[in-house]
DNA sequence: TAGATAATTGAACAGTTGCTCAACTGTTCC
DNA sequence: GGAACAGTTGAGCAACTGTTCAATTATCTA
């Protein structure tokens, strides 16, 4: 547990920083978010979890709907297979992907009313 | 606007990628919203915002909160400024942020919510 | 079994990102 | 004005990321 944020500054609210430090996220909890957020923060990604929103997926289907190849549909599914974002069955020789729960489309829900303001 | 995505498969689930395709996210509104979650994909980003959510801080505070230095804080929160996630006052030379609005918080308790399960 | 197709994988490369450092701006106080 | 401090900025650099390419695995069919 590191723990010595020395300060550069002279005159600091000290007061405020002091209550809220035990509230900041732990230093692994932080970095699990930013890890969460950051699946969601590439225009390939946020497309193929899109489009898994409307029907599972082969990856075949994934590189025609974005015109891209297998090899970079099947390296990112692989991103989001580790994190459990998505869940795949293989059938046959194709392998079918779709989200893994409804937390994804929330995510996904949230950031487009953003940008929508 | 580009369309053009040649397949390289050739068993693909035609019916299902036609009905898919007027759904997907336009090529901007894409990049949009992965430029969104892109700002919340970085630890030291998400504790600035988490730790804005208790007070409003200014550089110096959260410089010392989360023991780093005032330019690398400044960095970030320029990074968060353009996106409007945070908005500013000067008072004097401190320079206060505070989170621009709402979503922010809920988009920062949704992602918990889906790492505590 | 061999051949065809779907999918995965690892290395490599270009592009991006986050921090550091030094220089600079803005404000206060003397 | 000038010193002191808060904050911003840009260049530079190491680390990371996403795609391509080639090789490999897995499944089906003849």
């Amino acid at each position: 547990m590191e723990r010595l944020p020395v300060c550069e500054c002279e005159s600091v609210h000290q007061d405020v920083v002091d209550a809220i430090r035990p509230q900041l996220l732990g230093g692994d909890e932080a970095i699990d978010l930013a890890a969460l957020y950051k699946l969601f923060g590439d225009g390939t990604r946020v497309r193929i979890l899109q489009a898994l929103r409307v029907h599972e997926l082969c990856v075949c289907d994934l590189a025609c709907l974005l015109g891209m190849t297998k090899s970079a549909i099947s390296h990112q599914l692989k991103a989001l297979r580790l994190s459990n974002l998505v869940r795949f069955r293989r059938e046959g020789q194709n392998v079918f992907y779709a989200l893994a729960d409804e937390h994804v489309e929330k995510i996904l829900d949230l950031g487009l009313d953003h940008l929508r303001e």
